[in-house]
DNA sequence: GCTATTAAGTCAATCCGCTTGACTTAATTA
DNA sequence: TAATTAAGTCAAGCGGATTGACTTAATAGC
């Protein structure tokens, strides 16, 4: 810890990153083709028979992956296809969303096993957290009732809050002060014995649109998540972009021009805060989802109101997004009810002009993600998941082993 | 090139995968640290001091790296620290810029050793193309009076051009339409027998600022390029950022309010187009820059009002930028006189409130960048020095072999 | 001034995981 | 029935990082 701390490089690696690299790679391919052969996978990886083999040897006896029936496609020997074993890992994710947390067991293919919720003291961490500790007990012992290897198979847990992280004191009780100050995850990592990852709520719906959603495979993507705030989830070379200080896409503070600090942020118009406080209802109302979905079904024209006037800003963030990024697509999502959600969609054609406006384009705009309010929980349970499997630059590294 | 083509994966790697990798590594870390000794390498790599020694000498051999004297510090053997050969890879950047181009050489540590320009004919890329390859011709051969070994160590030729590419056919004459249709990167390859490679050029802008500027070592840095028209060269994980289509960052379209197409794009407001157009100067006047630079010297009142309405448009930029990517630090760059660009970041202050205007920053929040008109021809230069030296992803990979 | 200690760097053997090329197996085509 | 084609295995080889003992050269402490 002298002045060699301050030389700056990043990892080298070896051997053992290689093969790592090539049993992500493996699995990400099964993943995103469902099921191929050896000789397949030997094509798609540049890889050779022998070294795929060697790999889905391995994988096999973890337990990964398993063969189906030979399959007979013209001349040569037949096949033997490969496909992902979905009980060869689980994850736990956690939503933590003010008054409410919700808990997920997800497999290795990003299908729901368990789920649990539970209302949370708004400002007493310390009481939430025991909250918590049950409900991920719940589920844990809900996925033991399944798989006889299930803690074996555990591979962390994942942890969605409502973002920004780290600002200076915010004094609106709905930005969670308390839970911000909070040490949060070192208490679950020492209550729960797991890994614990965190990410802001529209990173979680990105990841779940990634593993189970409308960016599955998809490089370039950002996601829109209209919640109590709204930020944006993104999606860059395939990973997930988080920025310098685990705030990039947090845009509920974006201002809406370029007047200064008097003018109106985005999450003061398009955001179920700003819904929820046109209604006039109370956010704390047990029964919110079901009024605002009675009310959008009802086209309540207060509700069309608002609609309106936030198709008319997230419009244009939509164009802003574009044009910074330049992704594939664009997928709106929601915590709201699909209804309201699908409304907004359409409210918001036609896109304003932009450069993505282009022919031949394989996917559209801007569609519409998963809606269902347990997404944030599965795309929190999806992130260790990606971690453990998903090739990515960081798992080549070498690890640095003691403390930083 | 039947059903299997359709089989999307990564490419998996190999020993020379990890050498590869191994070797950028160090290449990286002596240019972030200035110079180092194997134990310094293989502390900070995380490699054994064999495996750098082995990595060092192959280098020393490659003519890539020298040891220099021996220090001694405290006890036990003294070091003999190892420095980047600046001669040991060349490369040469191309700016095309309407009337105008350009083209250096420089180094690996990105020393510009030669440098040339001429006029350019702005609609007739096959006249064009003979000046530019003359241009390139000139520098090359100044080259090889500097180096003898120039032709094996030139690693590439980097191009930089007015963005975005590829949008429905423009009938501005100012966005080069002849030039975008015209199969410039194919002709440049056979014309040079070199790599080519191509980026807009708010993104060499960017690579220039990460190989001799401010975004130095910086691993989330986003770059204001505020040129003919404006863009942002993005700096994301330490690599630069181009988006699904290579149109990431052209923020010049962007529209600045909701009220949808009528509304102004950022470039008619914050671009030098605009300030020509404001003064009434003519874009293809051969005295612009310096025309200009006078008239900011002069604190002329035209150009005063001028500033005025960009600052406050891109005050607003800025606070778009910290709040979607979260950068470490935002650098404004220009093509403009540095009087000028200075005037305008001055007349930025104070910064809109954002999440980045936190405590405990380590870099200003905006930040004047390099102002030299050259340095997009230096960063389309360092575009291919990075792309061969430089710790990425995709250098681990096993190359595709054939024609995809 | 001698010795112990510390750190840089080398040597030689080993290990790990991909590659190579020949071979086996099992299907279709002619 | 023979030729062809493709999947997959076998066994040796190879490249590059690792390991642990060793050498070298400095300072610190007695």
């Amino acid at each position: 810890m002298n002045e060699n701390s301050s030389i700056r490089a990043k990892s080298g690696t070896n051997q053992e990153g290689t093969s790592a690299h090539n049993r992500r790679v493996m699995i990400e391919a099964l993943r995103l083709n469902g099921a191929l052969s050896r000789a397949d996978l030997a094509r798609a990886t540049q890889l050779t028979k022998q070294a795929v083999s060697n790999i889905i040897e391995d994988l096999e006896r973890d337990g990964l992956v398993v063969a189906l029936d030979t399959v007979r496609k013209g001349r040569g020997q037949p096949s033997t296809p490969y496909r992902l074993v979905p009980e060869g890992a689980f994850a736990i994710g956690l939503q933590i969303d003010r008054h409410l947390t919700r808990a997920v067991v997800v497999d290795l293919v990003g299908s729901v096993l368990s789920r649990a919720e539970a209302n949370l003291p708004l400002d007493e961490p310390s009481e939430g957290v025991k909250v918590i500790l049950s409900l991920i007990d719940g589920v844990r012992r809900e996925l033991a009732g399944i798989s006889s290897q299930s803690e074996r198979r555990l591979v962390g847990l994942g942890v969605a809050m409502p973002g920004p992280f780290g600002l200076k004191n915010s004094d609106d009780k709905w930005m969670m002060p308390a839970w911000q100050k909070f040490p949060l995850l070192e208490t679950l990592a020492a209550g729960t014995g797991l890994n614990v990852g965190l990410q802001n709520d529209a990173a979680a719906c990105a990841t779940a649109e990634r593993i189970v959603g409308a960016a599955h495979g998809v490089d370039h993507a950002v996601c829109l998540y209209v919640g109590y705030g709204i930020a944006a989830g993104l999606i860059l070379n395939g990973e997930l972009y988080t920025g310098g200080n685990g705030n990039a896409g947090e845009i509920g503070r974006a201002l809406l021009s370029p007047a200064g600090p008097g003018s109106t942020p985005l999450e003061h118009r398009a955001s179920l805060a700003s819904l929820y406080q046109h209604l006039g209802l109370d956010a704390a109302d047990e029964h919110l989802y079901e009024r605002t979905d009675a009310l959008a079904l009802a086209e309540d024209p207060k509700v069309m109101a608002w609609i309106e006037g936030a198709a008319h800003d997230l419009r244009w963030s939509v164009h802003l997004i574009e044009t910074i990024f330049d992704p594939q697509t664009v997928i709106l999502t929601s915590g709201a009810p699909e209804t309201l959600a699908r409304r907004l969609l359409e409210a918001m054609q036609p896109l304003l002009p932009s450069i993505a406006d282009r022919p031949g384009r394989a996917l559209p705009r801007l569609q519409l993600g998963i809606t269902d309010p347990w997404s944030i929980a599965l795309g929190a349970a999806a992130e260790p998941i990606s971690r453990a499997f998903d090739p990515r630059f960081s798992a080549i590294l070498k690890t640095r082993s003691s403390g930083l």
